[in-house]
Parts: C-alpha cells; sequence; structure tokens
DNA sequence: GTAGTTGCATACGCCGCGTATGTCAAATAA
DNA sequence: TTATTTGACATACGCGGCGTATGCAACTAC
C-alpha cells in the first residue's frame, strides 16, 4: 500500500513547495508563516528546512520551478509562430501575459528581486531572459533587425514586459491599461526592424491591428 | 538656548527619516531594525510610531522624499540640454545613473515596490514617471517623435532604466555593462525619432558616440 | 493656575524565524 | 536476523522585532 521511499520523499518536497508557492504568491513572502502553510501542507517546519535550509532557500526553489515553468510557455509561443519575428512578438506579448498573473508578478517580480537581489545574475535561473536573448540573436542572423547588443536589449524588454505588467495590474481599468501597454510595446518593439521595402509595409498594418 | 518648538519637532522628524533612509539604503528595509537606527538618531521608536504611524508609513516617507528629489535632478538635466530631444535622451541616461546609486536602487526600485506595491499607482509620489510623460508630450507636439502613448511609453522606459540599472548594479564589470546597457537604451530611444531627414543624420552620429 | 494637548519614552506581549534536539523508519552491514 | 547507521521528519527552545498600551513632561489655552 505505502509507496516507495524516494516517491514520499519528493512527494514531501513537491507538498512544501506548492504550499509555499501559492503562500507567497497569494499574501506575499514578508507576510507568509512557515508554520501555517506547512501545517496546511500537513507538516512542519522542520521538513522545511530538512529540505531547503532555510525560508530565502524555499523561495529560491519556488523561483526556479517557476521560470523553468515560464522559459517552457515562452518557448512553445515563440515554436508555434509563421516566422521569427513574429515569434518573437508574440514571446513579448507573452511575456507580459505572465507577468499580469497575480502568483508570477508577485514572486518573481516583486518579493524575489527584494528578497534575493537580481534574480537574472544566478546561475541557472532566468531562463527568460535567455530565451529573449536567443530569438533576437536569431533575427539578427537573420538580418531582420538592426545591430544591437542582444542581451542588453533583451534586458531592457524584460524590465519594460514587467513594469508595464505591474502598472496593468494595479490600474482601475486593467483591460483598457494592458491595450495601451501593448500597443506602445508593439510601437517600440517594431522599431528594432530594419526599414526597408517588405518590412516596412509589414510595420503598418500590425501598429494598426493593436491586440 | 533651546529652539522654539516647531523647529525641534521638524528636526526630529528630519532625523528619524535620514536614520531611516539610511538605514533602508543600506541593509534593506526588513533587515533595518526600527531600534537600533532610532537609536543611533538619538531616539525611540516611540518618536517614529508617533510621526509616521508604522513601519511603512516610514518607508513611505522617505520614498516620497527620495522621488522628489530625483525629480528636481532629472528636471535640471532636461532644462540645461539644447534641445527638447536632447534634453529628453539625457533625462533617460540621468535616469538609469541614478538607479545605478545604491541607496535608490534598493529603496525606490526594490524594497520599495515589495512593501508597497507599484508606488507609481499613488498619488503624490513617481514624479519622474510624470517628468518622462511631460518631455515624451512635448516631443510630441513639436512633432519631434512619432504618436505614441506618453504615459504608457514612460511606464516602459521607466521600467527598462531601473532593470537596465539593476543590471548594471550587479554585474562583474559594471563599467563595461553600464556602457552596453546605455548604448542599447540609446538606440531603442533613437527609434522614437520621426525617420526624416535632418534626424536621420544626428541618429547615425549618436549611435556611434554612445555614452 | 488649571485643564487639555502634544511629543516622545517606557513597558509589555505576541509572533515568527532559526537552531538544537529528539524520534522513528528505512537502509546497510555483520 | 540482528545491530548500526543514516536520513526524514517532528518537537522544543530562545531570541529578536514589531505594534500597542501606557506614562510623563513640556507646552498651550483660557
Amino acid at each position: 500500500m505505502s509507496k516507495p521511499r524516494p516517491v514520499m520523499i519528493a512527494e514531501t518536497r513537491a507538498k512544501l513547495l506548492a504550499a509555499a508557492r501559492h503562500a507567497f504568491g497569494t499574501v506575499g513572502y514578508a507576510q507568509s508563516s512557515m508554520d501555517d502553510f506547512t501545517a496546511g501542507a500537513g507538516l512542519t517546519r522542520g521538513a522545511l528546512y530538512h529540505h531547503f535550509g532555510d525560508k530565502k532557500g524555499l523561495l529560491q526553489a519556488v523561483i526556479q520551478k517557476m521560470d523553468a515553468e515560464m522559459t517552457a510557455r515562452l518557448h512553445n509561443v515563440s515554436s508555434r509562430a509563421p516566422t521569427r519575428w513574429q515569434g518573437f512578438v508574440d514571446e513579448c506579448v507573452a511575456y507580459i501575459q505572465m507577468a499580469l498573473e497575480p502568483e508570477i508578478q508577485r514572486i518573481m517580480f516583486r518579493d524575489g528581486p527584494a528578497v534575493l537581489g537580481d534574480i537574472s545574475q544566478w546561475p541557472s535561473t532566468n531562463g527568460c531572459i535567455a530565451a529573449l536573448s536567443r530569438s533576437l540573436r536569431e533575427l539578427k542572423a537573420d538580418g531582420a533587425i538592426v545591430d544591437v547588443d542582444e542581451e542588453a536589449t533583451a534586458r531592457l524588454i524584460n524590465g519594460a514586459s514587467s513594469h508595464a505588467a505591474l502598472w496593468i495590474a494595479n490600474s482601475e481599468n486593467p483591460q483598457e491599461t494592458s491595450k495601451r501597454a501593448v500597443e506602445a510595446f508593439r510601437a517600440l518593439l517594431e522599431r528594432l526592424k530594419k526599414p526597408d521595402g517588405e518590412t516596412a509595409k509589414a510595420r503598418a498594418t500590425i501598429s494598426v491591428t493593436g491586440s
């Protein structure tokens, strides 16, 4: 009846991660009592310290998992697009939309950086920036965009996206604000494209359609 | 010998603000013990709660003051420039450079948003975004830039700047990273300009000179 | 002079984190 | 099988930090 040992351990780890993720994502990191949400998972703080060292270590683990999920989602989006440029734009818009999800916004863009510093600096996290960089590099190789520093540009885009998401989420009319933000964002991105013949035509169409 | 009452009160308020600002800016909000830094100012937590309600209220007051200072600095920079466009670019670069100062970075861009939510949403704060918006509006009126949503664009620029600053400050080689970030930023901004005759020439020169 | 208000200090209790310690089951060795 | 060790948790304890209630002295108003 009882499952083998390794899976039991994996399950408790997963339960702790899920409980912490939910608590951090709803009430925030500082307001989350470790006693409370471990009890909610049918465990105690002892298990938590055993697996993750301390509260920050737990947050780190949560973030790492979420980052991986987000990276996968971005990859899905871009791979579905007909052209690389379209894939890139879709990726950026998808990034904003992910940043609108309360859990992601709170953990990845607010509490995470505040508690752990700039996450994008660690190894093995922030696959999102890496994904954006990669897309930009490919576009440059295709000659589709002007010559820019990929990583720097990816980071600027990342910053703009996350702040746009904050703006949207806290605005009185998220729908309207979201349209404005995405539109402005598209306009900025469009201008990365090389201004020659065909692309210029495409730019005109896209800038009108909006979201 | 003893000063009049109102100035004494103002002095204690100022002392508390300064002490808190220093503590928040160096060790961070969560790690700052109210007992410690009030004692450092020759006071106790009693004075603090009397004037600011609670720890968050104190942070709020600190941020409000810093925001006012930053807005003034930005205004200085832009008013010194020969043209409006140059003033705007200078303003943006100055914004990045301010975001590099550890105290500003920590309080305004990390702990502030984490503790208080999106600061730019409150009344009477975030003069910086207002300043950027204003510059963009004027440029649009001049016909110097393409037609974009000023506030949305200002917020994107704000987000890009602060994240760029985080990136720079945490990088191994801040000098080099700073050059890359500012260059990428300039490139992005340049593309807001209307691509007609004279401006196109100016773009070519600027994109080479860098910081 | 007295009553009320204001500016701060002192005292108290609670909560939350981290650590040290205990316990029991599974793994390994003899 | 039995003995020993290791690992996965739970329990117990102390400490620091926050918020609040209370105290007190100085100033103001009448």
